[in-house]
DNA sequence: TTATCAATTGCAACATTGTTGCGTTTAATT
DNA sequence: AATTAAACGCAACAATGTTGCAATTGATAA
């Protein structure tokens, strides 16, 4: 395995997580770092943060992908499988770590990572629906 | 709602999901029709089946987005809550029809999609890989 | 059958997202 | 301080999806 270091830029982008609720988008993580750092590091930098097991990419039914830090006390090698939510009004990603998907898989499949995302309303959006 | 037609693009390509045994991509199905017609005319064949609830829109976790006709007998507005199996090794993806995940929501939240894609090997590759 | 007209299409142009190659910079170790 | 591989910036590219608009066409009614 490579030696990874801690750049500037990566400190900034793990401060960036550590101050979002939310999951975010590789194009929200660029604008709030206001230029500290090319649009291409930030790539290489998920990328590294997801193999350190620091975050998890989510992939969304309407194709945005967002990323989100894992906050539980994670293992080395460890499969994020609890759901996530996304908000068709306010299209706010969040990490549901207690909703778990429980299901059967028919014998002869192997499975290595599982994605579970639910859309519709967040609790916000639809209280200010009324 | 607007009055739909069938045109021979929209009819191509309903014959290709139906020849079809795994979940296509857009660039597929262009290949599979050959210039038969434009690739933005194949982007709003699938928006118009999608609507029609004929085929139903995967998104896999590295970004991936396929199609896949509805095979169940369907109701005019019903939730697409099966899962779907993404091969790492072959990039098939397949419609687990009976794989249904159950899980328990927190309050406040309204459920309108769900996705719920499995990664692995599919049972193919699984046997080739022994 | 023919006229009508909104739905559909083709085309060009554009936007967004992600990737790659390469020369330069820099964090960590000696 | 010297070393060196990891990380970076930049430019160029690829893939995917969207939009506007003029031309075409499927479905309907005359
Ligand atoms: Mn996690
Ligand atoms: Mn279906
Ligand atoms: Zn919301
Ligand atoms: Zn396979």
């Amino acid at each position: 395995m490579k030696a990874t270091r801690n750049t500037a830029a990566k400190t900034a982008v793990l401060e960036v997580f550590e101050k979002s609720k939310t999951a975010l988008s590789h194009t929200e993580i660029h604008k709030q770092l206001n230029d500290l750092c090319d649009r291409v590091t930030i790539y290489r930098i998920l990328d590294r943060l997801i193999n350190e097991d620091v975050i998890h990419k989510i992939s969304n039914l309407d194709g945005t992908v967002k990323y989100a830090k894992c906050n539980h006390a994670h293992q080395r090698v460890h499969i994020h499988n609890h759901a996530h939510f996304s908000c068709e009004n306010c299209h706010e990603i969040t990490c549901l770590e207690n909703v778990k998907p429980s299901y059967i898989m028919p014998h002869n499949y192997k499975v290595n990572e599982i994605n579970f995302t639910l859309s519709g309303l967040c609790p916000n959006c639809l209280n200010s629906n009324i």
